[in-house]
DNA sequence: AAACTGAACTGAACCGTTCAGTATTGTTTT
DNA sequence: AAAACAATACTGAACGGTTCAGTTCAGTTT
């Protein structure tokens, strides 16, 4: 009944840590446990008392690191342009940001062979950030500020593909760092804003100006 | 000197397709040369006869599926919107079109953890298209369509970032699946295009641009 | 004569389990 | 309060069974 000794929340931790360290800087598939018991300076026998699986690990590990940063979600300033700014700007600390980065590659790639797991990271992880964004949009609709037919998915991918992108293929190339994004912000708002200085009609529904966006 | 039996073009074939075939299905890390000598009908001996290495069998498939499609490189028709929408817009032969895109995760996790490998898949496969945008990007600055103080890096991650993000994260949810290449031309035209008489009554965030510089 | 096959083989790594011994805790008794 | 106890967690090392990259080789085909 009573449980005569806890569980060490401090092996448990170093264990966490170790385990992301080493997923981020050798990728997942090629970090064996052996690796992170030896890292971590717990005994793998112990490590397989506190999680099933490596899978298991491997989720717990990645639910922390991206939990760490649990911010105020939403943002409303009344400025749209600014909240979307805002939201793209936003980082997590500094040191979980490295882990963070470094980690994605491999996310990717092992979320793509284990759809279970790519569900997981997607709902869990991607998906909060993308449905602030989406909020923002819609709110943008509704102020007239964005067309009525934007395509909010369309809208998501245009606003965040950017950083992506640069996060992917200007890593080894330090001279090409600007931060994407205030600039992929500025380039969506260029592109959708409706706010022109003749039109101040701030109720919603208003004659769509025709856009020529085919379809 | 002279060979007395040449190396069979056919085994070599084979074990590059059924090599492309299993690193898209089931990942690179985790398709073993066993494996791929199975699927190809060639016996592993004679895999290692025709190359040294597991890597170096990935790098020739992963030239061989970029490079069937040697098109014209370069695209001038005078319109540069048309011009940008039809680079983003082009796809390679459906065949190789399906085993890329699902290489893609792989190649961007193995990337990230073989430098060397990294730099060979950026320079010749991911790099080409980037110089071909660039030389529009700059056609479009020349002719006076684009700010002169466009950044171009971030320009080409503005245009191809959407598309890679679609790729990644849209997999699963077939109910968004527009094609985004004509999408992201767009934005990027509204965004940017100067000399359009419906984008003028734009408020002015961007300076009327002296004329064109060279870089 | 060289490329092929099929099969065996090496050496190393991996995951996950087990186990005897030890350390650390909560509970009970003295 | 101190000592004894019971229950659980941890260690370190080993082990089974599997998988892998790469090699070797006797025999077959071109």
């Amino acid at each position: 009944m009573s449980m005569a000794r806890p569980r060490s929340t401090q092996a448990h931790e170093k264990v966490l840590n170790a385990a992301l360290e080493l997923f981020a800087e050798r990728g997942i598939e090629t970090t064996s446990m052996d690796a992170i018991a030896q890292a971590s300076g717990v005994s793998k026998a112990t490590i397989y008392n506190h999680w099933t699986d490596k899978e298991a690990l491997l989720l717990e590990a990645m639910l922390m690191i991206h939990g760490l940063d649990r911010e105020p979600e939403d943002v409303d300033t009344g400025d749209i342009q600014r909240d979307l700014t805002t939201v793209l700007t936003r980082k997590p600390p500094d040191k979980c940001d490295a882990v963070r980065n470094r980690l994605t590659p491999s996310l990717i790639a092992y979320s793509a062979f284990h759809p279970e797991f790519g569900r997981e990271w997607r709902h869990r992880v991607t998906e909060p950030p993308r449905q602030c964004i989406k909020r923002i949009l819609r709110r943008g609709i509704s102020r007239g500020q964005f067309p009525a037919d934007l395509d909010i998915e369309s809208a998501v991918a245009l606003l965040l593909g950017p950083m992506l992108y640069a996060h992917i293929f200007n890593k080894e190339d330090p001279s090409r760092k600007p931060d994407l994004g205030p600039i992929s912000a500025a380039n969506f708002w260029r592109a959708h804003s409706q706010n022109r200085k003749d039109r101040v009609a701030e109720q919603g529904i208003k004659k769509p100006t025709p856009r020529s966006k085919e379809r």
